[in-house]
DNA sequence: GTCAAGGTACGACTGATTTCGTACCTGAGT
DNA sequence: ACTCAGGTACGAAATCAGTCGTACCTTGAC
C-alpha cells in the first residue's frame, strides 16, 4: 500500500552521458518535457502520458529514465507512480530542465 | 584557400532531438565539451581533439555535429577547420553549453 | 477464489549507429 | 609530376537500442 520507491542513482552519481542518452529518445523526452513543464511536481501515473507504444516498451523507457536519475518510480504492486527528481537534476545539471520545459511549448505543435 | 563553410541548419531550425542525439555519443560530446570550455572560440583543426578513432569515423562524427547545428566546418580542401556555433546554440538552447563546459572540468578525471 | 487491469521478465526481431577497410580526392611542398 | 598528409565516399561488419510477443506477477474488486 505504501509503495516502495525504486532506487536510482544518487545525486552526485548522475552522469551527463547517461542523462543525454536517456533524453535522446523521442518518447522519453516527451515524458520529460511534460514533467519539466509541470511545476507542481505531482506524482503521475504511467498511463497519463499517452505514449503510442506497448506497455512493455513503456516499462523499458521508464526504467531508463529512472536509471539515468531523472525520475523516481514508486511501485504500488499493480500500479506505478512517476515523479520528476527536479531538485536533484537541477542541482547536478542546472538549466537542463529549463531546456526541456521550453521544448514543451512548441512540442505541442511540432515541426 | 579561402575555405568554404559547409552549411548546417539555420538557428531557428535547430532541433533539440537532433542536438541531444548528437551529444549522446561519448566522442562527439568530448569534442563539444572542449569547444564549450574554450571561450576564445578559435577555429580548431580536426586532429586537435586526439580522438581514439579512425579518421573515417571522425569524419562521420563531425558531420553529425555539423548537421545538428552545433559546429561549423570550414573546408580548406586538404584540411578542415572546426568552430563552435556558440551564439547560435546559446540563443536556441540557453544553458546547454554551460552544461557541457561543466562536464569538461571533471571530464579530465573521469569516473 | 476468480478475474481483470497494470506492470514486469525474458527473448527475439528490427532498424539505427558506430566503426573501419578500401579507394579516391585535394592542396602543399619538393 | 610526384608524394604525402588530411579528408571524403562507399560499403560492410558489428554493435546497440527500441519494439513487441508470450508468459508471469501483483493488487483490488467481485
Amino acid at each position: 500500500m505504501a509503495g516502495t520507491n525504486l532506487v536510482g542513482p544518487a545525486v552526485d552519481a548522475l552522469e551527463l552521458g547517461v542523462v543525454l542518452r536517456a533524453l535522446a529518445d523521442e518518447h522519453r523526452r516527451s515524458v520529460m518535457t511534460e514533467l519539466a513543464a509541470d511545476r507542481t511536481d505531482s506524482e503521475r501515473g504511467c498511463n497519463s502520458f499517452a505514449l503510442p507504444i506497448s506497455k512493455q516498451t513503456q516499462t523499458h523507457h521508464f526504467r531508463v529514465l529512472r536509471e539515468a536519475g531523472l525520475i523516481d518510480e514508486i511501485d504500488y504492486g499493480n500500479r506505478k507512480g512517476i515523479r520528476l527528481r527536479r531538485a536533484d537534476v537541477e542541482s547536478r545539471f542546472p538549466g537542463l530542465l529549463a531546456l526541456l520545459e521550453a521544448e514543451h511549448q512548441d512540442g505541442t505543435a511540432p515541426r
